[in-house]
DNA sequence: ATAAAAAGAGTGACCCCTCGCTTTACTTGA
DNA sequence: TCAAGTAAAGCGAGGGGTCACTCTTTTTAT
């Protein structure tokens, strides 16, 4: 299609980047074959070409958005609101496991680990936001065990299987209100 | 060499598998090829896959040796000790690396979850054992957010490359101590 | 009509593993 | 005591296959 609307080059775009996150999150990065994503993706290996030049910016494009879903864009939510954000969050399985994987190639990658910790950074900042004015001396390091805590529960479901956030809420609330 | 004593066999085997272990915490399993693990070792090719019959067999090899360091083998042990433990496991960034990178494999391969998995069981045992007397109602649940928090705080600590663990051990022992 | 976009077979590099050969430690028979 | 024999351990070049990426051709929206 030839002088094809912005929204539509957006929308093949975030196809690419969908099909490329499912493929991730079930298969891990380095067993994602870019055949796996033209299949799940339902283009072609040419038209995948035209908007990423290499499999490592698709990469990249997954991690991007892949970690700010966790804790991220609620300074105006409440810390219930937010809890419950993570509940949800925490029972997604795959996304658990395209965390791990994310982490796992941060450590590896320095171009990936400046953008994750870039989202980290911010999710801290939104945390020390929400804890209650009598412990804001602690706000930091709280943020920082929030933060800690969330991560590894991902890893811990995508290892699991299973999926029971109770008493990992019950234990950020016991952090957060002391 | 033939004939060789099982001390020797033994000690090949644990060449390799350091070898292997050295490389796959800088550079992830896939992005690991054999012949790094072979430069690495100082052996060659052959001599490797008379002791492994695979790159996976490998990769199980360092994944049984390499999340037992964490919280395993300790219930004689004192709280404080652990604490001490963790501490200095925190700072040896590549075994964090390389413990993120066994959560990503182990999120993708069932094989490798059940070693992880029963690893991560041992483990809450363990720290069940050290919980006070007076909290032991809740001693499953905290060990689940302690394992966790073990966890997290070596992705962490992989991602953003400074180790402080100050904060981190403070946060373990305000849930264990309540 | 035209130029952008999609298609998909092709390409070269890389990687895991095998296989035939060499080296070495131990055994044995005289 | 020792030389010949034996079998395990070590070696490394090559095969078979996969993968990321390219390039030419075809399609299609304007």
């Amino acid at each position: 299609m030839p002088r094809v609307s912005q929204a539509h080059l957006d929308a093949r775009r975030l196809q690419i980047v969908d099909a490329a996150r499912a493929r991730f999150a079930s298969h891990g990065f380095a067993r994602t074959s870019m055949a796996d994503i033209v299949a799940e993706s339902g283009l072609s290996n040419g038209a995948i070409y035209r908007y990423f030049t290499s499999k490592d910016e698709i990469v990249v494009a997954v991690c991007e958005q892949g970690t700010e879903a966790l804790p991220n864009a609620l300074t105006t939510e409440a810390v219930a609101g937010f809890l419950e954000h993570v509940r949800v969050r925490a029972r997604d399985t795959d996304h658990a496991r395209l965390v791990a994987q994310i982490y796992a190639e941060a450590a590896v990658s320095p171009q990936l680990a400046v953008i994750v910790r870039q989202q980290l950074a911010a999710g801290r900042a939104a945390i020390a936001e929400l804890v209650p004015e009598r412990r804001r001396a602690h706000a930091g390091q709280i943020a920082e065990a929030f933060v800690a805590l969330c991560a590894s529960y991902s890893q811990q479901i995508a290892i699991r299987g299973d999926v029971e956030p109770a008493p990992f809420v019950a234990a950020l609330m016991a952090i957060i209100e002391g």
